[in-house]
Parts: C-alpha cells; sequence; structure tokens
DNA sequence: AGACATGTTGCTCA
DNA sequence: ATGAGCAACATGTC
C-alpha cells in the first residue's frame, strides 16, 4: 500500500489519536518477528512504556514518532524516536483501547482512550527505534523531499545521466533520489509526462527532464492533497477520494484504458516492477 | 494451482 | 569502483 501520501495518511491517523490521549500505558510486540531486526523489542518496551507522545512527521516512506518521558526519581528523562516503514502491506490502525491483538498486529501503543496497531502480514516492514536527544541516521539520511527546494530540475538532471542506461521507470523507484516514490506514483508521473517507461534515463531530452521533474511535485502534491487531506483533515479510508481522472484507477487490472486517450492501456513488468502506461501517448524514441 | 502484490536489500556480473 | 538486473524475503488474495 504505502508510498510517500499513504505514508502521511497512516501518521495522521495515529497523530489524531495519540494527541487524545497521550500517554503510553501499555505495548504489545511480536518480538521474534522480522520487524524487530533492527529494533530489539525489549528495548522499545522499556523505553515507550509511561512515555507520552510529543510530535510525528512522515518523509519519504518512513514514519516518525517521537515519544518523552520525564524524569522520576528512580529513572531519568527518556525521549524516544519510533520510525516505521511500512514495506508493502503494512498499515497504522486505531483500535479501542480493548483490543485484542491480532495475527499481524507486530506492535501495538495502548494508551486509555486507544489501541494504535502497526500491522504487516508480509513484513517488509521495519521498526526503527532509538533513544537520545539527537536525531537518529535513518530519519536525518532521508533524501531531500520532493517538495524541497533541495529537489530541483538540475539535481534531477545530473541523476538521469549517472543511470542512463536504466529504464526511467527503474530510476524513479530509486529512494536516493525521488524519495517516497512508489510503483503506483511512478507510472502515474510517467503518464503526466508523456514518457515511456522503458525510455533509457540517459536518453531524456533536457525538455522532457523538467517536464520529469515539475510531474514528480505535481503528483507528490496532488497525492498527499488527496490521499492523506489538507490541514487537519483526514479522509475517512485510504485513496476513496482517488479521481478517474488519474491513471491510478485504471491501471491494476487488465483491460483499463487511459483516462486522457481513451485507447487500452499497456501492462509489463519494466525495472522489475509491473508497469502500466498508455501507448498512444507514451512512446519510445532514440 | 499458480500468478501476482503500492518495497528493499544483497548478490552477481559487466 | 560503479551501475544494472534479479532473486529473496513472508503471506495473502484472486
Amino acid at each position: 500500500m504505502p508510498e510517500l501520501a499513504e505514508a502521511e495518511f497512516f501518521r495522521k491517523r495515529w497523530h489524531q489519536a495519540a494527541l487524545r490521549s497521550p500517554r503510553i500505558l501499555r505495548i504489545h510486540t511480536h518480538d521474534d518477528k522480522k520487524l524487530f531486526r533492527t529494533a530489539p523489542a525489549a528495548a522499545l518496551r522499556a523505553a515507550l512504556i509511561h512515555s507520552s507522545y510529543s510530535t510525528s512527521a512522515a518523509a519519504a516512506k518512513q514514519i516518525l514518532f517521537r515519544f518523552q518521558r520525564p524524569a522520576i526519581a528512580t529513572a531519568p528523562a527518556i525521549e524516544s524516536w519510533l520510525g516505521i516503514h511500512l514495506g508493502m502491506t503494512g498499515e497504522l490502525s486505531v483500535f479501542e483501547p480493548r483490543h485484542i491483538p491480532r495475527k499481524h498486529d507486530h506492535l501495538i501503543l495502548y494508551t486509555s482512550t486507544h489501541a494504535l496497531v502497526f500491522s504487516d502480514p508480509r513484513m517488509f516492514g521495519r521498526i526503527q527505534f532509538q533513544s537520545g536527544s539527537t536525531a537518529p541516521t535513518w530519519w536525518t539520511q532521508i533524501a531531500p523531499a520532493l517538495l524541497s527546494t533541495a529537489f530541483s530540475d538540475k539535481v534531477v538532471a545530473a541523476f538521469l545521466n549517472r543511470r542512463a542506461r536504466a529504464p526511467i521507470k527503474a530510476v524513479l523507484l530509486m529512494q536516493e533520489r525521488f524519495p517516497g516514490i512508489g510503483n503506483w506514483m511512478a507510472d502515474e508521473i510517467l503518464w503526466r509526462a508523456a514518457i515511456h517507461p522503458a525510455q533509457p534515463a540517459g536518453t531524456l531530452q533536457p525538455a522532457e527532464v523538467k517536464k520529469l521533474w515539475r510531474e514528480c511535485r505535481a503528483v507528490a502534491r496532488l497525492a498527499l492533497n488527496t490521499i492523506a487531506g489538507r490541514g487537519d483533515d483526514l479522509p475517512a479510508d485510504l485513496n476513496i477520494a482517488i479521481p478517474d481522472t488519474w491513471l491510478f484507477n485504471h491501471r491494476w487490472g487488465k483491460g483499463g484504458h487511459c483516462p486522457k486517450t481513451n485507447k487500452p492501456l499497456a501492462r509489463a513488468e519494466i525495472g522489475g516492477r509491473t508497469t502500466c502506461w498508455s501507448p498512444a501517448r507514451q512512446k519510445l524514441h532514440a
């Protein structure tokens, strides 16, 4: 499920509930599962219990939740950084405080009013955890956001030149330069930019590079507003508000039609991932 | 039954 | 050394 905007959607969902009652009263973890490979569950529990939620943020496909616990007679103050990557099937949800852990509920933070649940059947997700006042590197080392000024057309052009022989679709999936772009966003961007997904990155014309850069930002902005909502608003469900004028609603099954040309869409594996494009408007060139 | 899945990583080979 | 391609990860659904 989760790319840039879905990560923000899920962050908001936990955030709204955690604001209601910030204090963590009880914690459930699936200690031995793969998700905790980089964050020992016992240490996480010890630091988070009786901590209170403070703030959160999403960047790329990574979500950060911060907690703090003031000093008491028997223990010093502690600041905690909880990072969640949703992998392919991860989800953050909110249930009533008596929620009973289900098979794939790997981390549950219980407050007086809610159960904050991280579930992930395929376990391609990841839980990161660090205590202390300095931000962890798994958070600070995320590439500059698509909507930041550091993500410039020049930076994109230089990156495309280094990856000159790879299909542009594969290049868009590289998180080191396109943080948060996943399979459907990459297809959406290429479709809007009218660039064939198999076009080698180094063969894009300067005008195409600029278009691609613009559409990266446009799709990021639209996806965030539509999927994660504006301001305090949080859509009731993931992806319900996506209009049929996007490729998104037509790309999944076979037999879809391009909402711009009304011609049939094509599907093939490009860059190791199932790719959907509109042959009528995305053509390979020398 | 078999194909397929909105992601990342670690390995091979050029 | 750097870049490209691909299997592997673990489970559910169509």
